[in-house]
DNA sequence: TTTCCTATCTATCGATTGATAGGCTCTTTA
DNA sequence: TAAAGAGCCTATCAATCGATAGATAGGAAA
């Protein structure tokens, strides 16, 4: 009964979800269509049965992965908004956690490698999915006052959300990040992101 | 008298400025070297009289750049070691100048491009070039006391220079960083580093 | 049963890629 | 002046790429 219709998602799905992978962690060009056909167990024509193109299937890909971001965030951001030091760690946590490979390759392939329409698009779920978000936290933050003035300190919600983002695509060339230091990561981010390095006593604002 | 011997490195020389435009603007696997023999006005098979092969001439243009930057740090963080707050300053805006367009990308193209000799080749100038002058500047100011007890608060000076580093990298989606305003972002980031985004009034370091 | 559609296959195309072979033309050098 | 080599060329190779054409099998719908 639901046999061929899940054969019918089953391979589409799954191309997607393969298709990620590969692209998240090489790059959009250093993935063939013959690769992903070939870990998928199907032959590479196949692929053009299900997606128009290698392009429109790197964007299904994209927006699968940041529709999945922006649902994980909200349900965060709604669940700890009270207090934005924990609501920074816990969004910090999940996206070094579940965040691609390489989000600067990432970066990359969709500001090089996509059309002037899909552009836009991904453009579009990416605002949504990680922008607006986060910048939500900060803005929050700054009506209740638990984050400096962004007239006097230029930490205004979006660029703010940027500057934790920047964090988080490490591009350590060293440690990898394993899934037990990520905590301890995610929370000494979350600290220099709100308190800073210098210790408090000294005060040298200018 | 010097003509022929100009002659000899200009091409050399002129291959591997155009090469690292492209590079670093479209990433290792997306510049064809027919694309930077014709840039140069010579043809592709040329290219391999200067050099054996593509990722050879890869491999100089990462070593050059490195060089360069090595140099350029180690001169600011020597000219200006006593304010620990300008020195990061200075640092940062000339990272924030001269570094390539996509960071991102070049890490990327460093760990998947290259060979293992290769990479750790290039991973050893980037420590020269980047991590130590970077980390230097924490380790001093952990000495002077202005920068947080690395025990208590993991601002180590290798993870702090990261940290710094990973805000420059700035996948920034929206604005392009244009040579007037990297002077406030610069000092935007400086600031949030040593200080962080919360109100000093308020005190819930745990 | 017959028709149609979906999913897959084999075979192949044209374009582009990195790389090599071999020849030409200068300049330097012995 | 003759030999050597540097620098660049044309021509071309084998591999790989994304994409298409056309055939086949099997289930769904008529």
């Amino acid at each position: 009964m639901n046999n061929q219709f899940d054969h019918i998602n089953n391979s589409h799905q799954k191309i997607v979800e393969v298709a990620r992978d590969l692209f998240m962690k090489m790059g959009y060009r250093a993935v063939s269509t013959r690769k992903i056909a070939e870990i998928c167990g199907i032959t590479q024509p196949t692929l053009y049965h299900h997606f128009k193109n290698k392009k429109a299937l790197y964007v299904e890909v994209l927006k699968t992965e940041l529709f999945k971001m922006q649902i994980a965030l909200r349900k965060i951001i709604n669940t700890c908004s009270d207090d934005i030091e924990e609501c920074l760690f816990q969004v910090t946590y999940h996206i070094l956690i579940n965040k691609p490979t390489s989000m600067g390759q990432m970066f990359h392939d969709i500001e090089k490698e996509l059309g002037e329409e899909d552009k836009k698009e991904i453009d579009k779920c990416w605002i949504e999915s990680y922008q607006l978000p986060i910048a939500s936290i900060f803005e929050r933050g700054i009506k209740e006052g638990q984050i400096r003035n962004p007239v006097e300190f230029g930490s205004y919600p979006i660029p703010s959300a940027y500057l934790l983002l920047n964090l988080i695509s490490s591009n350590n060339r060293e440690d990898q990040s394993q899934e037990h230091i990520a905590k301890e990561q995610a929370r000494f981010y979350t600290n220099v992101l709100l308190y800073g390095l210098a210790p408090l006593s000294k005060e040298k604002r200018k």
